[in-house]
DNA sequence: TACTAACTGAAACCATTTTTCATTTACTAT
DNA sequence: ATAGTAAATGAAAAATGGTTTCAGTTAGTA
């Protein structure tokens, strides 16, 4: 948990530091995406939110996962057929496994993609300037419930 | 362009083959799918389509394109920051490369995924089901444009 | 040439996100 | 501590993107 603390004191000194003003608000949605380790949606958010500071709107998740995504402290997750995703976490580059089942996200350093962009940019001509790259699939605990019924 | 053509003809008599009906609209929006390089967004493939039948509806795009997903012959692309697009393509398993300037796609075969998800499947404990893999980029028509600018 | 299940599109509806704006608040400089 | 100010907030309204409903139409068939 300490490093939860951690994480959170990071992100409200680096949201200080562009000069953004630390309101309990804010406080209550970075540590509501922190406190869970499942992805969130902005009205899940505004819920979980909310239980710290009540009077919370609406309006004030989607501003902060905008300036929140703009510093590029999000990561956004892409669940199939459902709505966009989101979690704070490590700064450097890295994907996610995420579970059908509950929206718990793994996350994982990448290897391998540097090959195959250098190959598709030779055999498609197109100047790479990024990646998606997401697992779907089962977490351990949603394998156990699926496999009592 | 015969290649288009053959496209269209395979699609169409899968709808058929799996009891649709083949109406003027199911055309009109199939064939304005494939005709262009670049994905579409349901509002862009509405106004393409209506010049083939100008009295199309909303309504029947979002269900052909429901259709053609079911069937597995609809790509679906995550622009960032964009509304979801689509593409008509291979029925094979696939990727893209996207262009972030124009929406241009181009395909490849994936190749090396299998070890990372053996990786992941040992280390996070996740049952993996699937993945999404998407190169974002700039097609050679665009940095053209740009680099005149 | 019927028949009928499938299909269509207008309209109403719904969920999510954005805009607007009057009020409040976090920070800065006294 | 206090006042001043730009930034932030939230209620409400509007916009956006997508879905449901339903009465009328049509593709495929027999
Ligand atoms: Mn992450
Ligand atoms: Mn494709
Ligand atoms: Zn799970
Ligand atoms: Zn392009």
């Amino acid at each position: 948990m300490v490093s939860v603390s951690n994480q959170e004191d990071a992100i409200l000194s680096r949201l200080r530091g562009e000069g953004y003003k630390i309101t309990p608000q804010r406080r209550a949605i970075v540590r509501a995406i922190l406190s869970s380790d499942e992805y969130v949606t902005p009205e899940l958010l505004l819920i979980k939110a909310r239980q710290a500071f009540p009077s919370l709107g609406r309006v004030t998740v989607y501003r902060t996962l905008d300036i929140l995504s703009q510093l590029g402290l999000l990561c956004t997750l892409h669940p199939e057929g459902h709505h966009p995703g989101y979690t704070l976490g490590r700064l450097d580059h890295h994907h996610h496994v995420v579970c059908s089942g509950c929206g718990r996200v793994s996350d994982f350093s990448e290897h391998g993609l540097e090959e195959l962009e250098k190959r598709l940019s030779r055999e498609t001509g197109f100047k790479i300037e990024g990646h998606i790259l997401e697992f779907l699939g089962l977490c351990p605990q949603c394998q156990e419930t699926n496999n009592e019924k």
